[in-house]
DNA sequence: CAGCATTGTTGGCGGCGCCTACATTGGCTG
DNA sequence: CAGCCAATGTAGGCGCCGCCAACAATGCTG
């Protein structure tokens, strides 16, 4: 990944043929494009112009603007896949605590990325996605089946198929990120609300007997 | 709302001048397309030519593309909350009934209208949405509101606030819809899966002592 | 250092959204 | 019922866009 040095040498190097790494230039400003003015705003030209490049440049590492689009996806499933596995790494044994943790860090995410979560999904489900993207996605909800299965095996989640079990939890998760990103729930309910809707969880998929 | 008559009508008259209803036209046509084709798909001037009109009339009716775009979503807001009205007419007094139907009537929405949905939320919490979308979404989550402080009347859902009950609900509700909806969920695992669902939001909201 | 794949440039094509000026229509009013 | 006017549709043009083909600079590699 290539990051802040890359930029300041694009920066400052004014002009030369060839760019040194367009492929990255572009894709970091494609992003702050898209936080600014949305999707339907990202022109391959502009993007052209503010790096300085011409305009059928970016054509030499996105054969058409989908590509672009889905290398901007690929790049959100393998952040939102970090930071999620980030939350796993110390948030302790018990299934409460690590599940506070993953939602409060994909509800984060969402609301911190709320349009490049858009592109994610609106790709993830076209049956010639990249292999790079499916494995992302993978790589992604199986963090979720782990934390299920774990929960499962001490006890403290209700047994049952990942399809019985994890798909309401994360349903739960991602109804209210999107609810929350897209701004139909007022951000400071969204805020408050996290709590009780974890604890909604936690009643939903208890063993019998124990909720 | 003009519909069959309307449109065999266009198709019969080959060529008056003024078209008699273009605006229902424009879009019931722009519906389709979106089905067919997607929202980015969707252009104007292809519009017009599909209707044999000239490129530049549609704009009598709305102002720009993205004027458009909204008169779709309120159609759809209009029609989500018809379809989430009658789900609550006959079915019946029990909270776990109602909720059964209002749970299928939303899911079955948003499977049979995906990109629709997608207009829909991606515009609603525009501030300066028009009066009649705001109206739109307002009845709508009205329904639920309804639905969840009702099962509090008759014990059947826990005490709290809406914010603390309803949204738990609603997220669970919504989240399971677009994970089918976008395709996340295999659909044979999404039909089977929304009784588990219901049962998970069930477990969520039962009172205390009553898992 | 010669050759070649990579990367960037220039120019052009058709389509788009939106604007302005103009044409036709049908309903309202005197 | 005549004439006028607002509503509706048309014609053309502007500047953008994505994409393509032909050409130019670069730097890696034998």
């Amino acid at each position: 990944m290539h990051t802040i040095d890359t930029l300041a040498l694009m920066q400052t190097s004014p002009r030369r043929y060839h760019h040194g790494d367009l492929r990255a230039a572009l894709l970091a400003r494609a992003e702050e494009t898209l936080r600014e003015k949305g999707t339907a705003a990202l022109s391959l030209r502009e993007l052209a112009r503010d790096l300085g490049v011409s305009h059928a440049a970016p054509s030499r590492h996105f054969k058409d603007k989908q590509a672009l689009l889905d290398a901007l996806a690929l790049v959100g499933y393998e952040r939102l896949t970090r930071v999620m596995a980030e939350s796993q790494a110390d948030a302790g044994e018990a299934f409460r605590k690590r599940l506070e943790a993953m939602v409060h860090a994909y509800v984060g995410f969402c609301l911190d990325n709320a349009v490049l979560l858009d592109l994610m999904y609106s790709i993830k489900h076209d049956p010639e996605a990249s292999e790079a993207l499916q494995e992302a996605t993978r790589q992604w909800s199986e963090l979720i089946e782990v934390l299920v299965s774990d929960g499962q095996r001490s006890g403290e989640v209700r047994e049952g198929s990942i399809e019985r079990v994890g798909v309401p939890v994360f349903a739960t998760l991602h109804g209210y990120a999107d609810l929350a990103a897209t701004g139909m729930l007022p951000p400071e309910i969204a805020e408050h609300g996290l709590d009780e809707v974890i604890a909604f969880m936690l009643r939903g998929c208890a063993p019998d007997g124990r909720a």
